[in-house]
DNA sequence: AAGTCATGTGACTCTATAGTCATATTTTAA
DNA sequence: TTAAAATATGACTATAGAGTCACATGACTT
């Protein structure tokens, strides 16, 4: 957590810190970002970044609640009463929210997924690991919520579907984006519908051939 | 590729050299890894060190070179004559041969994803990049020789199915390890047959329903 | 005007890095 | 035995990192 310090700054000082180190941080792992380039880039001295944050990780940390802040805004409306919509519908407004977050907000995808991507690091754990379980456990509640409810086949293992679709969720932004998370190369709508469609037709009960 | 000095070198020096590389680069990143701790480690000198190797890179380098080899001789079997078997049966042993390699060398996996990880990083353009885009052709060329066999569904698309099932394969470890590498949760057999049964009933051309 | 508290500063410490180079040792060849 | 070629060495260079601290400046209070 930044001091007070920081908080009690004019905020188009705030801004320029909280914009170079989002700059720093895009580029660069934790360790390997550089504060005295964050210093340099957002024209505040040395001493006055320790007046703002206890260290680099403080700085980290505060960037990354920010990200989950902005997250959040996308994905709730898609989680309102998610038990008693269409499973499909769900999972298809669930992704579709985290698509459009990756195209808005390029910067924070970027950081957010260097830190997953180092599993071993101690950051991961301080901050990924239980978001990751708490999102992990929605998603395994909603596959055996629709379960119970006879949408999908009553043969599957919970926790491999629910995992498969947590995974595939994740990486249908690298899909969409072609690994640069600026542009989006198809259109969403037309992904998610394959997306879909693979999913469900694996999953869902279904009576007779379908295509 | 290491100088003509690392090759004359007594077999059992060689081992020593490679092993502490092994260690310092399975738990850390190119970047983060200290050729320094590996001369340590492995009784050399620093003066040594350059007269095995060009740089860190070279070192680096040279170990991804033995991971591939490795890992060639485990998916090397399951790629015979492709064409010819059942599309699932070919994905399954491709999978199945991926596993053991996971079980059986967790350093050199952890090494692979590692490097996989970062895709920004100069290194994994240098490397991985051209073998991914070469892995991905081969799914390609698979998914759509299963479709003009007509063992698959007719409306799917060629590149999604393919990138779907490539990046399945590359998270199926993740899904059977825990993250860890070093030791496998469920048997290889059950995972595989989860696997490619939610595969297979999003892509298999089915006549009836099937649970 | 004097004093107090919050904020700003950059030189400095300590640590670590990759890579170099002059010199020493060992091996091979003549 | 001698000369030359290959290999070994570690102190050293140059660079960069995060974090500290004694001091300076500004603002607000009495």
């Amino acid at each position: 957590m930044p001091k007070d310090t920081f908080y009690n700054l004019p905020q188009e000082k705030r801004e320029r810190i909280i914009e170079a180190a989002l700059m720093e941080f895009e580029d660069n792992s934790f360790d390997q970002a550089s504060t005295n380039k964050i210093i340099e880039q957002s024209g505040i001295s040395k001493g006055s970044f320790y007046q703002y944050f206890e260290d680099k990780k403080d700085l980290y940390k505060h960037l990354i609640q920010l990200m989950v802040e902005a997250k959040l805004k996308y994905i709730t409306p898609a989680m309102q009463n998610p038990f008693n919509h269409d499973f499909f519908e769900v999972i298809h407004d669930m992704n579709e929210a985290g698509l459009k977050f990756a195209v808005d907000q390029p910067r924070f995808l970027k950081i957010g997924s260097r830190l997953m991507q180092d599993k071993n690091h101690v950051l991961y754990r301080e901050i990924i690991a239980e978001n990751q379980d708490r999102a992990f456990e929605a998603y395994r509640a909603l596959v055996k919520n629709a379960m119970d409810r006879g949408e999908l086949r009553q043969d599957l293992d919970v926790d491999f579907t629910a995992r498969t679709i947590f995974i595939m969720s994740s990486e249908i932004v690298t899909f969409a984006t072609n690994g640069s998370f600026e542009t989006l190369t198809e259109d969403i709508t037309e992904i998610l519908d394959k997306l879909m469609n693979l999913l469900a037709y694996g999953i869902k009960k279904t009576e007779g051939k379908n295509d």
